[in-house]
DNA sequence: ATGCTAACTAAAATAGAGTATCACTAATGC
DNA sequence: GCATTAGTGATACTCTATTTTAGTTAGCAT
């Protein structure tokens, strides 16, 4: 039989960053998560195994203003995020909960929308 | 008497593609709309000027999901921001627009929001 | 248990955006 | 017109995020 991936303590680390954290994490965000499980884990590995897990569908990318991307666990409903101004994490709003009146020019067509509320979480209040 | 600053061809011309373009650019779309008006104006000069433009308030930076930052001339009212998926430009979308009813974790403050739709624009559709 | 090779680590290389340098040009005060 | 020096153009450099490389480890079929 023909091997085609591998299953590896440190995918399933990183897998598991993601469903313990339960918010969006960036590519260092995992590294220290996943430091907690398999010692000596590398960014290397965490960026090919972001990269394998978006190609599986598993993960999908967020896109931030002025922030670099974070990742999080596929397949949620539509919804938007929040960043703490104080220690720069990533929270989600489950569901969408925005609506608007595009004040746009004539001929224009809208396909999507995102949304970012900014603040202080909880535990930097 | 002391100089402080000087007009220059240059800096005239990155203000005129600011108010020509009536929409926010990148330092590159800056560079290309201020050379139709100096022939020769380099990149260098381009940032040094967004730069400055900045701190004098001509200028305000916009931060984009997933793009390099856009600038656009100062003071004008809150408003949002239209992407173009086909050929990236950015443009304006005067007035607010949004209301939302954030579903956040308890002890969460929202002190900011950002808002931005994307498509088609009116030129390529 | 062994062989094959995917996946790993560490380090170096790359990419892209923005900044610094420096010789030269030109705006401004006299 | 001339001297002064801020601003420019070209390019080298920095910075940070990400990718690649080379050598090593370990998952899995046999």
């Amino acid at each position: 039989m023909i091997v085609q991936s591998r299953k590896t303590r440190q995918k399933d680390a990183i897998r598991a960053a993601f469903l313990s954290a339960n918010r969006p994490l960036s590519p260092d965000e995992t590294l220290h998560h996943a430091r907690e499980l398999v010692e000596g884990i590398s960014i290397a590995t965490v960026y090919r195994n972001i990269g394998s897990l978006l190609e599986e569908n598993w993960l999908t990318a967020i896109a931030l203003p002025g922030e670099t991307a974070r990742y999080e666990v596929a397949g949620k409903e539509h919804h938007h995020h929040f960043r703490c101004n104080a220690c720069h994490k990533i929270f989600e709003m489950p569901g969408c909960g925005v609506q608007f009146e595009p004040n746009l020019p004539k001929g224009f067509r809208v396909t999507g929308h995102e949304f970012f509320l900014s603040g202080n979480c909880a535990a930097c209040r």
